[in-house]
DNA sequence: AAATCGGGGCA
DNA sequence: TGCCCAGATTT
């Protein structure tokens, strides 16, 4: 009856290759115990974007712990919402899925809509994120297209040219598309990502493994790593940036970044960056003075060098001149004092989060050596 | 269409 | 070091 039984009948065994493939060498992952749950599946979508597996578990077991329906993360603060992500990266995506559930209470009653146009309304829902939450919680057959699917498809067919260009990008959710079957299309798209993940990876996929590879245009070539055919990528500017730990007392000085951006909502240590033909040596004391702290700043030894960023520490005295006292609430922007434990608890990136550790283990150390000398 | 967001893992 | 990762949003 159809006008192309050969291709229907192909794509049946492609589906039915992966669907058998899958029951039999599924990871065992914590969200796949919750796949009924359309919050559990969002959450757990969400935090896999740009981000691997196993860096997405112990976030995804603390959030669960923490954020466990959507009402829970709807009333919940944003920066608690923040420090629950914190070190994870991408934190616009925190920020949306708060948003996000705070409209799914308000305006569907409190459940996660199965209608595909009103998830894409949700902020931080695009075409992959609805269409694993349609097809992994609802069972409706939508497809997904994430890079491991992107390079599974384009080694199927042997796709031509830059599989991100809007006319492969295209062609390749139409073939995904093509591909869901009916029934358990959420187990078939899992399937395909699985397979991306574990046996056709970027190199040296494993296509001995691999149930489709003879349906697979790529492997019949002999030279499977010949696709996906990626752009030529940019290469990075790197800006150097002191970030100094500015203390008094027992305080450290933090400031919370604005919400675009990098880091956006973030507190961090202040941070100046340094200029060019500027000694690094010198960007501590103009990342005091933009904080207004200019008087009797004393440079102290601890230093880390992480990435492009130096870390000084700095200790101020007769602060209480140029910075107002303590301000308790958390709300303010601008610099504000914390102790090493109240630090802990806030939404922290998370090189500032290490940083911080590094700086109480050497604190401890200077203690133990001076109470060492006193013994003396 | 291109840039941006981030941190970790791995060759 | 460079590339990759269960992408979305902004410009």
């Amino acid at each position: 009856m159809s006008t192309k039984p050969r291709c229907i009948d192909r794509q049946r065994e492609i589906a039915d290759s992966l669907l058998a493939w899958f029951s039999g060498n599924a990871r065992d992952l914590p969200w796949r115990c919750l796949q009924h749950d359309p919050y559990a599946v969002w959450v757990s979508e969400v935090m896999l974007q740009q981000t691997q597996v196993a860096a997405v578990i112990p976030y995804y077991q603390r959030w669960m712990g923490r954020f466990p329906t959507i009402d829970d993360l709807a009333r919940a603060d944003e920066q608690e919402v923040l420090a629950h992500w914190s070190g994870l990266g991408y934190y616009a995506r925190a920020r949306n899925l708060h948003r996000a559930a705070k409209a799914v209470a308000a305006e569907h009653s409190g459940r996660v809509p199965s209608d595909p146009a009103a998830l894409r309304a949700l902020p931080g829902i695009g075409a992959y994120t609805a269409g694993a939450i349609l097809s992994i919680a609802f069972g409706l057959p939508h497809a997904v297209v994430d890079g491991n699917v992107e390079r599974v498809l384009s080694r199927l067919v042997a796709l031509d040219g830059d599989p991100k260009s809007s006319v492969n990008q295209k062609a390749l959710w139409n073939l995904a598309r093509s591909l869901v079957p009916p029934e358990r299309p959420g187990d078939f798209n899992q399937a395909l990502m699985e397979l991306g993940a574990t046996v056709c990876t970027p190199s040296l996929p494993s296509c001995g493994a691999c149930p489709i590879s003879n349906q697979c245009a790529a492997y019949k070539s002999g030279e499977p790593e010949r696709w996906p055919q990626a752009a030529p990528a940019r290469k990075n500017v790197r800006v150097e940036h002191v970030s100094v730990i500015v203390r008094a007392g027992d305080q450290i000085v933090l400031v919370r970044r604005e919400n675009s951006g990098l880091w956006g909502g973030l507190w961090e240590n202040p941070r100046s960056e340094v200029a060019r033909g500027e000694d690094p040596l010198d960007a501590p004391a103009s990342a005091a003075r933009s904080l207004g702290l200019e008087a009797d700043i004393e440079p102290e030894p601890f230093t880390q060098f992480q990435h492009q960023v130096m870390h000084f520490s700095i200790r101020l005295t007769g602060y209480a001149a140029t910075l107002r006292s303590p301000i308790p609430t958390a709300q303010l922007n601008g610099p504000t004092m914390f102790t090493l434990s109240e630090a802990a608890g806030l939404a922290l990136a998370a090189p500032q989060r290490k940083l911080l550790v590094e700086y109480e283990r050497y604190q401890r150390a200077q203690q133990g050596m001076s109470t060492a000398g006193a013994n003396e």
